[in-house]
DNA sequence: ACGTACTTGTGTCATACCGTCAGCTTATCT
DNA sequence: AGATAAGCTGACGGTATGACACAAGTACGT
């Protein structure tokens, strides 16, 4: 872990680290409680019982701290790697393969929802440092897939002209974003089973260009 | 259209809509210029030659002027809807459909981008007028890909143990997250056509279950 | 225990945005 | 022209921002 710093470039000791982690804890119940356009430094401050100064001593500004928070999310997505690396996606095996992905990434999305909606934003925006800690996300299920589906195509299991890292991008796509908007599937009177169902179906078939074994 | 009113209730005449419709287009300018979050009401009534308490007595809140954006943008997403309905999806003549459905949508979501990320973060929000604007952008083509898969499951040709709704929903959900994330994919160095082919692919797969017909 | 050097937190300030109001100007109708 | 309503703005109290100097707290050697 690098050494953490204030922003006139000191180095926090004890209290001053915890002091910092508190804002950062707040900040992130804020985020979840309220609109991210509507989180103030003021509020975090007196949320983590401070004062505004001293939040602006460890971060520049609100983005920073969130994308720190953002990094946090980053480090914990490494886990998801073992829900598609080193998998099996033939027959039956492949089906529980895409039933574990799918379960897995639309769980962590939800948990993690209220950082990773600011992410998706910003990033939406252009910023690159957001692009970036989005992409990281998403790299080990995107990574896994993406060798997967390479893998079938070397034994001719799938045509070689299905562009392996794209579709890879789309399904992880569509399962980040299918898991951030479960109001607009609501609306649509889906349910989060019948959403599942058919999001294991399209990522079977996506990476393997078969049918789904039940 | 029914009657434009100010805050205050009164009737707005013709200069007093054109002024508003000078506001929203400034607004939208500036959505598209910098990030939502730094969007000031100071800054659209000044770039529309006019006073901050011009713009609130048109508009509660620069919500309020986003959501009259939107729904523009749901307005002219009515047009999307060719894109999906009275569409063959058998043989080559699916093929066609896949493709034009796919250009469309990611064509449509990319002009109004700035809009719609907007909407999307209000939506994963939970505020049920953006979500209620998200889901009617999203709606015609989602009803044309549900019913397209109810009918070729009414002929045998799709199980009918396949969600429709949820599928169809799933399907333009990636369409959509997809535009919207572009960079995303330049990271994973995913060219903007094969992503399309990709798209293509699976949606056509999603809706008939079979491979697409080059 | 005491003093020193460093870290951490706060009060305060200039600036900028928010949202409201009274009142002035401009258009419309008779 | 006069009456009426629409349209616009300057000004204001309130609040957030971000910077700074300084005060309070902490660690450590003697």
């Amino acid at each position: 872990m690098t050494q953490v710093r204030t922003v006139d470039g000191r180095i926090a000791g004890r209290r001053g680290q915890e002091t910092r982690a508190r804002l950062l804890e707040c900040l992130a119940e804020l985020l979840a409680a309220r609109s991210y356009r509507d989180v103030t430094v003021i509020d975090v401050a007196r949320d983590a019982g401070t004062s505004p100064a001293t939040f602006y001593q460890y971060f520049p500004d609100i983005e920073a701290a969130i994308l720190e928070l953002a990094a946090d999310v980053v480090r914990e997505a490494a886990e998801l790697k073992e829900l598609a690396s080193e998998r099996s996606w033939a027959g039956r095996a492949g089906t529980v393969s895409a039933t574990e992905l799918v379960n897995g990434l639309m769980d962590f999305w939800q948990e993690h929802d209220s950082i990773l909606r600011v992410v998706d934003l910003a990033a939406a925006e252009g910023d690159k440092r957001f692009t970036k800690h989005r992409m990281r996300v998403l790299d080990a299920v995107h990574k896994a897939l993406s060798s997967a589906i390479g893998e079938l195509q070397k034994s001719g299991k799938v045509e070689s002209d299905v562009p392996a890292a794209a579709t890879a991008g789309a399904l992880v796509t569509m399962l980040a974003a299918s898991a951030a908007h479960p109001k607009t599937f609501e609306s649509w009177a889906v349910k989060d089973k019948d959403l599942r169902a058919a999001l294991i179906r399209l990522v079977s078939w996506g990476v393997t260009g078969k049918k789904p074994t039940p």
